[in-house]
RNA sequence: CGCGGGGUGGAGCAGUCUGGUAGCUCGUCGGGCUCAUAACCCGGAGGCCGUAGGUUCAAAUCCUACCCCCGCAACCA
């Protein structure tokens, strides 16, 4: 074992506020393979995934339904181990930021960095809003006040520690330009360089005082260690930095960190500062892979169409979503998700071409055969060599795309194989051959090589399906021969021995329709989001209608708001003691003079919100044409301002 | 001049780094086959590769300018 080349891959950790959608799958299923693939090649391989667990944000989750932290997150890291195992994760292991071998060792850390002189103690200037324990930034002020509840904030200088980023910066470009294969894929390397590194990088807050669900800072125990230096150091604390005899000192440097491209930039500027500080080595490579977007994703003002991952997996099958991601997402793009996409693949990719290939292939040695798996016999054909000089290719071409992390390429080169197979059935038409005797010679052979090719693909698709290969080898009977089951099995053709006994299994995968699938799929949609509007039907009743102040609003003037082509501030009078300000996002629909003097349906008790610096108390409301163009609402004659609607 | 992605046959995309016959999936039209999960195989139609210049023997690909679309941020209230 120690002499194999060792292979260290990471995934993001993630944070369990809330369980994770189809997209956080995507990034570690991706990892999956890549790591169950290094194995299958002969390395030693070290698969590390996670939790990030502190933080303000779960800290204030859990107050409000009275639970301790940890109490709030286990049974969501639960659910995330659980996803994981349906999805045939194969991590070796799986840390979270509250584990004692983590806090220990970034309190360690932190020390350390303190002691050197890269972390400092500072100020940090923000506003402060008491009652919700939060910091803002100016500009996500709302007129002055927080953000959130509305009242007044302070300017309160907390201090704090910082991390000298500047001491490292030109170090760091100085690696970037000579590892070029180092941020990944290259386009973003740009990016990086010209937005962070170029104009200077300011130095990073690593400590809060405004809450407590944190590592504290060893000497300094009021602090808690700030999100990215606690966050980031999992990758070697996991390891069991530090220690002699450790992981580290076998797997570290990693080779791949997997992320997605928002965090690209933590990743390939903080991350390897804090190594550079700490005097070990950089990792060999960071992935920015692209995203999932949801094409419903558009209509995004309920948030409601996040998809479910495990319902995905119970209704599909792991192997199904796990195609679907490794296959829909081009290298370093983003791809698609929608039910229509997935089934599509489900029925194209799956069950028409490798399932049947699969199906028809068995079903012809059991009718010709007797299911016993012949002899091949005389001269090869050139339909024989293309399909064995294809298959002895491939493992070559799906490496090439592995080692360029192109996931979707390397299924797609395999995928060339599966469709020469079903080719090679039909240049060859084996019904045809089955009628005669000296047909039967050729006919032997056919079903041979086509057996044998099923298992190349079958050896193949073992990183990125782990269970459909297995219900391949019982159809093709070597269900109990790991040793054709090996990439090495792959650089000869015909190692498949004829006798084996094939037989005829459930379908791979069955065919789905589509209609079916997205009706069924609408159903719970709307059920889930009747509950939560808390009636049956979709009905409301007329309290909870009343719980909207609906006014008419005489609009008193209108104008422009500079340096937005959208929006026009409005005074609007409500028959109120004073005129309310309403920021309306109209301009491209009204001229400020047309409006003055208009009568619109106005929702008067709206959470007040700043929007380009402007307050706006409440709503006008608008009708939404076919082309999107919003036309206000007006009543039927002049009214008083401020009347009721109801 | 906020950041980024993109404009390629009806739809969705690859190809652009490393110029040289424009490719894939779906759809469509026609044909073949009947072993198979109405699956499989073959062929056709359909493209001024956003626009205009430039470099070159040669540009989807390199350079310049411009137009349009989409994310994020924001200017959804």
């Amino acid at each position: 074992m120690t002499g194999k080349k060792t292979f260290y891959i990471t995934t993001p950790i993630y944070y369990p506020s809330n369980k994770l959608h189809i997209g956080n799958s995507y990034t570690t299923v991706a990892a999956d393979a890549i790591a169950r693939y290094k194995r299958l090649s002969g390395y030693d391989v070290w698969f590390l995934t996670g939790t990030d667990e502190h933080g303000q944000k779960i800290q204030r989750q859990a107050n409000e339904v009275r639970k301790k932290p940890k109490e709030f997150i286990d049974p969501i890291v639960d659910w995330i181990k659980e996803l994981w195992a349906e999805l045939d994760i194969s991590y070796d292991d799986f840390i979270r930021t509250t584990e004692p071998r983590h806090e220990e060792k970034v309190a360690k850390i932190f020390e350390r960095l303190y002691q050197q002189g890269d972390i400092y103690k500072g100020k940090y200037e923000g506003w402060y809003c008491t009652p919700c324990e939060a910091f803002w930034q100016e500009r996500q002020l709302v007129d002055n006040c927080c953000p959130d509840c509305g009242r007044k904030v302070e300017l309160v200088a907390e201090e704090a520690y910082f991390f000298r980023m500047s001491r490292y910066a030109s170090r760091l470009m100085e690696y970037i330009e000579q590892h070029p294969e180092f941020i990944q894929p290259e386009s973003r390397k740009n990016e990086m360089i010209n937005n962070f590194l170029k104009p200077g990088l300011e130095d990073l807050c690593v400590s809060r005082t405004s809450f407590d669900w944190g590592i504290k800072v060893p000497f300094d125990e009021k602090h808690v260690i700030y999100v990215w230096l606690d966050a980031l150091t999992n990758y070697i604390t996991a390891l069991g930095y530090g220690e002699p005899g450790s992981l580290y000192e076998r797997y570290w440097p990693a080779d791949v960190h997997l992320i997605g491209k928002d965090i690209l930039r933590f990743h390939t500027i903080y991350w390897p500062i804090f190594l550079m500080a700490l005097g070990e080595p950089l990792p060999r490579q960071v992935f920015g892979h692209g995203w999932l977007l949801l094409q419903e994703g558009k209509m995004s003002k309920s948030k409601g169409n996040v998809v479910d991952p495990r319902v995905l997996i119970s209704r599909y099958g792991s192997d199904a979503i796990r195609y679907f991601l490794l296959r829909e997402i081009p290298f370093g793009q983003d791809g698609t998700f929608s039910l229509e996409l997935l089934i599509q693949r489900i029925n194209t990719d799956l069950a028409n071409e490798l399932g049947n290939l699969v199906s028809r292939t068995v079903t012809m040695v059991e009718r010709y055969f007797d299911g016993i798996l012949p002899v091949p016999a005389g001269e090869e054909e050139p339909s024989d060599r293309e399909l064995r000089e294809l298959a002895l290719d491939t493992p070559a071409r799906v490496e090439k795309a592995m080692e360029d992390l192109q996931l979707s390429n390397a299924l797609f080169e395999l995928w060339k194989l599966v469709k020469r197979s079903n080719k090679y059935i039909d240049d060859n038409t084996p019904w045809a051959l089955a009628k005669s005797e000296t047909g039967r010679l050729r006919l032997a052979t056919v079903m041979y090589n086509l057996v044998e090719s099923i298992r190349f693909i079958g050896v193949m698709l073992q990183p990125y399906m782990p269970r459909t290969p297995q219900r391949i080898w019982e159809q093709i009977g070597i269900a109990d021969r790991s040793d054709l089951h090996s990439f090495a099995s792959l650089t000869r053709w015909g190692m498949i021995e004829p006798g084996v006994t094939v037989k005829r299994g459930e379908d791979l995968f069955p065919r789905l329709n589509l209609l079916h699938e997205l009706r069924r799929d609408q159903l719970p949609e709307v059920d889930a989001r009747e509950r939560e509007e808390g009636k049956e039907e979709g009905l409301i009743t007329l309290d909870q209608f009343h719980q909207v102040d609906l006014r008419v609003a005489t609009i008193v003037s209108a104008q422009r708001i500079e340096g937005a082509d959208r929006l026009l501030l409005l005074k609007v009078d409500l028959g109120e003691k004073t005129e309310r300000q309403v920021v309306a996002g109209l301009a491209r629909y009204y001229r400020p003079e047309e409006l003055v003097g208009a009568q619109v349906l106005f929702v008067a008790n709206l959470k007040p919100v700043k929007l380009r610096g402007h307050l706006s108390q409440g709503m006008l409301l608008a009708a939404i044409d076919e082309d999107g163009t919003p036309v206000l609402t007006t009543v039927g004659r002049a009214v008083r301002a401020g009347s009721r609607v109801s």
